[in-house]
DNA sequence: TATTCATGTGAACGGTTCTTCAGATGATGG
DNA sequence: CCATCATCTGAAGAACCGTTCACATGAATA
């Protein structure tokens, strides 16, 4: 048995859940983690911030090269940046865009480095044992 | 200029758009390397996987650690299931789950590694440079 | 200053996703 | 066989997300 938030449960190896439950890392952290793998989800996002893996981009050529509408890249542009993952440098009317956060940048190159030997698995058939 | 699936787009850097546009993911590696992501992306989930980082454990004690129905976490596992993120055993009418992708384990440790020591980035305030 | 151009923005529509509920399945023990 | 238990499932409603459109902003150029 154990407490969690005022409600017992009832569980099969206490112990175990009871230790898990000690390391499990803190709830903002945990949705603030989620959230960063959240704006890496969209194809179009992940094609921006590849993109500017090798440098910056000004949001024309961002266009260009990920195949979207301006408007979309900007919007896209305007999430990251509000998350720090992006940052803009200004000239002229131009704004040149370069991928600001190391930490995504691991996480990019991780997942990445993956793709590209690994057999996608799509959920067409259940994944029944 | 640039000829990208049939349509000629102005592009200011030429050179580096072509460059880039070249060594960009296939279409279906992005998607793919999106849809890990977006299974990553809910904070339940991202519960359930950190709990399974030690190893297995049943549907019960899951709901358990995670503060979540078992309905809810069943459908989770069902998802993850689906693109072998994870694998269940089966003894009697219990289910034992475990992490089962190394690939996801990985980006898991690096995310948490990282989540631990930094600052995380509110969207209250636009990042306007 | 008027025009053009690159970028930024808000509102709205359409699609997807998460949670919940009620019930199904299939194993266990009397 | 009947009841109970752990898990699984489908359907439904709500909340969320991405794209588009029309327009705003603000810099360059004439």
């Amino acid at each position: 048995m154990l407490a969690i938030d005022g409600c017992t449960v009832k569980v099969v190896d206490g112990e175990r859940v009871a230790a898990v439950y000690e390391r499990m890392p803190a709830a903002e952290d945990l949705t603030d983690t989620a959230d960063i793998f959240g704006l890496l989800s969209d194809p179009n996002r992940l094609r921006l911030l590849v993109a500017l893996l090798d440098g910056e981009l000004c949001v024309c050529d961002l266009a260009a090269v990920t195949g979207q509408s301006e408007s979309a890249v900007s919007h896209a542009l305007r999430l990251l940046r509000a998350h720090r993952i992006v940052a803009a440098r200004r000239s002229g009317r131009m704004a040149y865009y370069r991928l600001e956060d190391p930490h995504v940048r691991m996480l990019l190159d991780l997942a990445l480095a993956h793709t590209e030997h690994t057999d996608a698995i799509h959920p067409e058939r259940d994944g029944k044992a």
